[in-house]
DNA sequence: CTGTTAGCGCGTTCAT
DNA sequence: ATGAACGCGCTAACAG
């Protein structure tokens, strides 16, 4: 019980303006039920002594802590950015505040974060969980919980839907006439990469185009580059990224070998949010991932205000974004 | 006092352990002063029960939340991520966790959520804060602060001294032979604006360039879009960016009319946080904001372990990193 | 309308 | 080594 920096309190503001520490109280939260005399008594007392209502002591005394927390694998992927802004920006206009958790795409850490957080949120977001589905059943169990690109019955998610936006990328590539494409793959625990890798194969297999996997550690950069050889190794014409960063190290890591984009070479990304920055231009399949966040958060709100267990689903729908890093192989007929 | 997820206390422990309820706090805090024994029947009946401790009401009783804000003006500007990302790393190594808030580039919005997180955190780290000096001192008066770009006597900060990068970069571009430059500034409020600006202004003036100056409104992509028409009426043929998201756009709208960089016109970023991903890769200001961020959870928690009020400070270097948006202009006689 | 009384879940003296 | 009692700051019944 150390002394920490003067925090005024009820009573004190209680106190100041002669009145019990319940009115104080009420006039925070239902000043319709007090006096507009006392109401305003009470206000000039308290922010003349710079008084705060203290979250925790409320949270505990309520049980409403007020407090969400979302949990990332990693927070430099430009996906999660734009979700979490959003995700701020709907918890803030319902006055909730927002614990940010980085797992480095490891599953123990982001087990080890939700212990921590628990006790002091409502309500958990987690955004491409590495962890496993009895883990999250687990956590689910005691506390709302609303999952981000991860679909596991009887909970909460919001999906974004890219098997569209992949069966869009492998047809445009086939209509070019790539007769072997390459998935270069994300975390075989992430659902999206699951999602991804299943259109791909379905898809080709249905156009008839030959495939080709190659794994990666993680989805960045450097696994991208890392991924060129194998890649190139399976001799195929054209390559599907799991996301665009991964896609952006291959790109580099073709560059590097001067194998040229699209010339000798066509890739496309996913996720688009590396919009028209990189060169060339990435052709991207593009998904809201703001969207998302806005979403996860409203739908975890909708649970707090009833029942705990809801089951909801939110999809959001992608599409195939078009730019410079497709084009014919070498091999194919030019056709016009 | 609406019945939440039953959450198991620490007496329905004790009762399962037959022991007291304080006998079950200190098996968790201080398991020194129990006999070994007890200690493991309480914590057997703790994880059979599935109990954790509630950290909100261990935070009440202790005064020590064991939580600390961050608050940045735009998660989505790529600045921002890294430092938040190490910031976190930071704090987890300490088992602090973390409030992020998102100002939107708006002081007030920062006002509020300061006040929103006041009672249930130990300290604040404000990142490119937007508000007024006095305003910041008033809150530095009731918890521990520290600043990141910005410079306030008796705050503790972390800063990020591009003085001597932007130098090198105005040197870079006369020596290029460049006669009239133009800084695309930032946030007026913004420090690290001001601070370029300053070292802009300075070293063109020592070097005999003309300079001018055009404004924008958020240091963003659309902005730096915008501004290019202005630019370019200043009849300047090399620019210096606020950021790398400002330079980006102001790439962006130069290509839109047609004039080609670096050919027609040089341009360098601050920050590079793009790497090498624009296209022409752009010449930039090298700045480590994730070791701001680390930087600057290091300093409040060793605030938060001595005296509250420290004035500490952590300098990080910059320095130019050159790449394709820079060269002679048109008008200068090509020297070899 | 307003004051009084009980807790919320836990840490921490003070006894034993 | 362990238990009993009090308080952290606040909200919520229950009176009046």
């Amino acid at each position: 019980m150390s002394k920490h920096i003067k925090g005024v309190t009820i009573s004190q503001v209680a106190d100041a303006a002669g009145v019990a520490r319940s009115s104080v109280s009420r006039a925070f939260t239902r000043p319709e039920m007090l006096s507009p005399e006392t109401v305003n008594r009470i206000m000039a007392a308290a922010d003349q002594l710079g008084y705060r209502p203290n979250h925790t002591a409320r949270a505990l005394s309520t049980g409403r802590y007020g407090n969400i927390a979302l949990i990332v694998p990693d927070i430099a992927n430009p996906f999660f950015p734009p979700m979490i802004r959003a995700a701020q920006m709907q918890a803030d206009s319902a006055n909730f505040c927002i614990f940010l958790g980085n797992t480095e795409e490891n599953g123990e850490k982001e087990d080890q974060l939700i212990g921590r957080f628990t006790g002091q949120v409502e309500g958990l977001i987690l955004a491409s969980p590495r962890l496993s589905d009895e883990r999250i059943w687990a956590h689910a169990e005691k506390l709302p919980l609303v999952l981000i690109n991860r679909d596991i019955p009887g909970i909460s998610s919001v999906l974004i839907d890219s098997s569209v936006g992949v069966a869009e990328a492998v047809t445009h590539l086939a209509k070019l006439h790539h007769r072997k494409m390459v998935y270069i793959s994300g975390p075989p625990v992430s659902w999206s990469n699951r999602q991804r890798q299943e259109a791909f194969d379905k898809t080709a297999l249905a156009l008839g185009v030959e495939t080709a996997t190659v794994p990666t550690l993680r989805p960045d950069f450097e696994s991208g580059r890392k991924a060129v050889e194998a890649m190139l190794a399976t001799g195929a014409t054209a390559g599907i990224a799991f996301d665009d960063l991964t896609a952006q190290g291959v790109l580099t890591g073709l560059a590097e070998r001067g194998i040229s984009v699209p010339a000798d070479f066509s890739l496309i990304g996913c996720d688009d949010v590396l919009g028209s920055v990189t060169y060339p231009a990435l052709t991207s399949i593009s998904s809201q991932s703001s969207e998302a966040g806005q979403a996860a958060i409203a739908l975890l709100l909708e649970m707090l205000q009833t029942s705990k267990h809801a089951d909801l689903r939110h999809m959001i729908a992608t599409h195939l974004v078009v730019r410079n890093t497709t084009r014919e192989p070498h091999s194919a007929v030019t056709s016009g």
